[in-house]
DNA sequence: TCACCGATATGGACAGTGTCTAGATTCTGG
DNA sequence: CCAGAATCTAGACACTGTCCATATCGGTGA
């Protein structure tokens, strides 16, 4: 087992709080968040019942640690999708970014719930390592969305950089809830970026 | 109290599911639909903790049958915005529509939640009553949606649907998390649904 | 009318849980 | 080297969901 510690005792584990994550990390792929159990993460670990919470806490001091990570796994597959489609035209751009968005959803399901789950993170005090994640999660849309505006529309840039965000987020919940399948996202996508679509009225 | 029973014995409440299901819902109004206690509602409803096992089998019995009643709940406040937007453009009429879906989400946010909570409710094998609201939720979307279409489009009806239903949905969840505020929905909507604000490049 | 049966409600029991307190062990800085 | 901080363990408590056996009520057929 790795260990940061010199010694060899199996009193000190070491490593605990990050072995800890990764143990609920792993039970969530079975289970929900709501129904993780602390003592069983701790059974997996190799550790009391009690050893958690020198390092959590509580039950919800854990659940906010594995949603911070989860959060900036969620970030990286947007900055990975944007930079990938940096040479794409804006529209691209978006539907990739947003596909990033709603893939890590799919393929985490568990792991993207914690990350909105209001019992868990309050955006209005959010932790410290969590408030620049979501800070940049908006940032990576409005960028997105600003390349989709006509030139002069810069005043409806945070209306439609929300909108855009909304649309992305429920199409992730509804694939997450299984009201939709995955392969409806892209078509989805492109029909509300396609600006034929719901042009039939003047304003 | 109300019974259904002639009876005046106490043992037989007489009408105990409405009645936990009430408790129920009143419970969520303070604490999450996750932390929801069986016996606590038994306990509200002033009978043993074991009742409840003979009208919904399980805690998750009761759940479905809660996110039953608040998806009806859900329905007809959509039901009667189309109705009073039925002059209206068909955008005005959207907008209407989508911010009816909202309303509902913050002014019941754990009935809205516990709706979309893939460990009560499984899209794929729903509750009698729960499928034909489903269907009957994504009927107004389409007819909503449609009215948006330019002639000869029609084709595009069913991605655009689902982008709606994400749209509104996601739009919803932020606000429930707290990431978002009400105020920012319609705005949000007008922008996603004005032609001008993706229109920069060809496709 | 009345005995009976299914539906409804009760109580006790059990394993599992989150969290508190107290105590044991190891690490670390002066 | 040693005292205090950090880490981990053990025991206890109240609470939970669920199973089982039991009690009561309402209606139905003889």
């Amino acid at each position: 087992m790795l260990r940061v510690s010199r010694s060899d005792s199996a009193y000190h584990h070491g490593n605990l709080g990050p072995a800890l994550e990764d143990a609920a990390l792993d039970l969530m792929r079975t289970q929900g968040h709501t129904s993780l159990s602390l003592r069983e993460v701790a059974r997996r670990a190799g550790v009391s019942h009690n050893a958690p919470y020198h390092h959590f806490g509580d039950r919800t001091g854990l659940l906010k640690r594995v949603s911070e990570r989860s959060m900036a796994e969620l970030v990286s597959a947007m900055r990975a999708a944007q930079a990938s489609a940096e040479d794409a035209s804006p529209r691209e751009r978006a539907v990739r970014v947003g596909g990033a968005y709603v893939g890590y959803a799919a393929e985490h399901p568990e792991r993207f719930r914690v990350v909105y789950d209001p019992e868990v993170c309050v955006p209005g005090s959010p932790t410290p390592t969590m408030a620049p994640l979501i800070t940049e999660i908006e940032g990576i849309l409005a960028e997105t969305t600003a390349a989709l505006l006509p030139p002069g529309a810069e005043a409806a840039l945070m209306p439609l950089t929300v909108a855009v965000w909304g649309s992305v987020h429920g199409l992730a919940e509804l694939v997450v809830a299984g009201h939709i399948t995955q392969d409806d996202v892209e078509p989805a996508l492109v029909a509300l970026l396609d600006p034929g679509s719901s042009a039939r009225l003047a304003p």
